[in-house]
DNA sequence: TCTGGGGTCCTCATCCTT
DNA sequence: TCTGAAGGATGAGGACCC
């Protein structure tokens, strides 16, 4: 059997984390649910269909979604719920196709070019599979089918909520051209402004602009890529696993922080989260980032490059206060109103690959293996470095 | 309007090496 | 030995995605 002409799958659940928590409480279903930080500084993650019919859209302040829809049934995000659906919508996925990739916990790419034989036509597999996720989760996705990933993301978006469509191969600029530009992947509120201002609001549009105008306003890489896009083009293939390159954690505060023994406490606190999760997943960072956003929204990002990687807490948390210290006024004499922090490990590699930096690492290494042991026993947040014991909480 | 958290990728500047 | 060009590594910041 050929390979078909539209082989590529794009799978979303439709308002995921708002449907689980749906499934988790059912005296929910049918009311206007928001999953998000509820407190004075929260966003919305996720909306269930009856709380947008209001104007509430994810990424939006809580404040402003409780304005828009003062009924809404607010709910703290509960990832350890939505992985475990997310386990089991992989599965049903890797039953049609090894080449499944996954873009973030709800969505997904399959290649089913391979998969035809045993499933029928894609747009037979996109049927089947929405049958399934329905089946064996309760929950609804919908489904775009296309020659390439870029259309296949497309076409789900539009086939939202709880639908299918097809991109046929010769059917790309009629779905295409009459879009607006910010719908294509890669076009935000900034791009979308710099286009606007040629006069360009649609794809066909976009299609039809000089490749050379577009990259002199965007830059090389950018408008090449959009010119690409514009014209339905996208040559990459389903990727099923791809290493991480940074491990990162950072927290929002509730009430923003200028005393210097908090700040170094939750620097250390990030630290120490960051490097469980490299240790977790078996890696070691070289690149450690400090990330600080002040009270005026200003974010500043410091970042230094190690000898050896690590994944040992008190190495990352070194290096970030350090960082700290040589901000233009982070040191004692500052006077900082820090809203965010946040500590990255980049430059990732295996652990297993540098034995001689856990030779060196020695006491902090065993002293932090011990902690994972005793949280993988008694819990998260069972056992903490004793400069960690609270001292009036600053956390949201 | 008042802006989360965890990421990726790109651009530009600077430093260092060849 | 000096100089300039080229290119890699590193660092900062920004746009974007879900």
């Amino acid at each position: 059997m050929t390979r078909p002409p539209e082989p590529f799958l794009h799978v979303d659940m439709d308002a995921f984390y708002a449907s689980v928590e749906v499934l988790k409480d059912p005296s929910l279903r049918g009311k206007p649910v928001v999953v998000g930080g509820a407190g004075a500084r929260g966003v919305v993650m996720s909306a269930s269909y009856e709380s947008r019919r209001f104007g509430v859209r994810s990424a939006m302040p809580s404040a402003r979604a409780r304005r828009l829809c003062p009924e809404a049934v607010f709910v703290r995000p509960d990832f350890s719920a939505y992985r475990a659906y997310a386990t089991r919508l992989r599965e049903i996925l890797l039953s049609f196709t090894p080449l499944v990739e996954p873009l973030s916990l709800d969505e997904a790419f399959l290649d089913v070019g391979g998969a035809s034989r045993l499933f029928g036509e894609p747009a037979e597999i996109a049927g089947k599979v929405r049958e399934r996720v329905r089946e064996e989760t309760d929950l609804v996705c919908s489904v775009g089918v296309a020659p390439n990933k870029f259309l296949a993301k497309m076409a789900s978006t539009r086939a939202k909520p709880d639908g299918v469509i097809v991109v046929p191969r010769d059917g790309v600029e009629a779905f295409l051209y009459p879009l607006p530009v910010d719908a294509l992947w890669g076009v935000g509120e900034k791009t979308d402004e710099v286009l606007r201002r040629l006069g360009v609001r649609t794809v066909g549009e976009l299609a039809g602009t000089s490749p050379r105008v577009l990259e002199r306003v965007l830059g090389e890489q950018q408008g090449r890529h959009l010119a690409a896009l514009a014209r339905g083009e996208d040559d990459r293939s389903v990727i099923p696993y791809e290493p991480p390159k940074q491990v990162s954690h950072e927290e929002t505060f509730e009430r923003d922080l200028d005393a210097e023994g908090d700040i170094r406490r939750e620097l250390l606190r990030l630290s120490f989260r960051v490097a469980a999760r490299l240790r977790k997943e078996g890696f070691r960072g070289r690149t450690v980032t400090l990330k600080a956003r002040l009270a005026s929204f200003t974010t500043l990002t410091r970042s230094r490059t190690l000898p050896d990687p690590t994944d040992v807490g008190n190495d990352l948390y070194r290096v970030v206060a350090e960082l700290f210290e040589a901000l233009p006024s982070g040191g004692r004499s500052g006077r900082f109103r820090i809203r965010l922090l946040g500590v990255a490990a980049s430059g990732l590699r295996p652990s297993g690959a540098d034995q001689l930096a856990l030779v060196r690492a020695g006491r902090w290494e065993d002293a932090e293996r011990a902690l994972d042991r005793i949280e993988r026993r008694f819990g998260a947040g069972a056992a903490f470095p004793a400069s960690l014991l609270d001292r009036g909480s600053t956390r949201g």
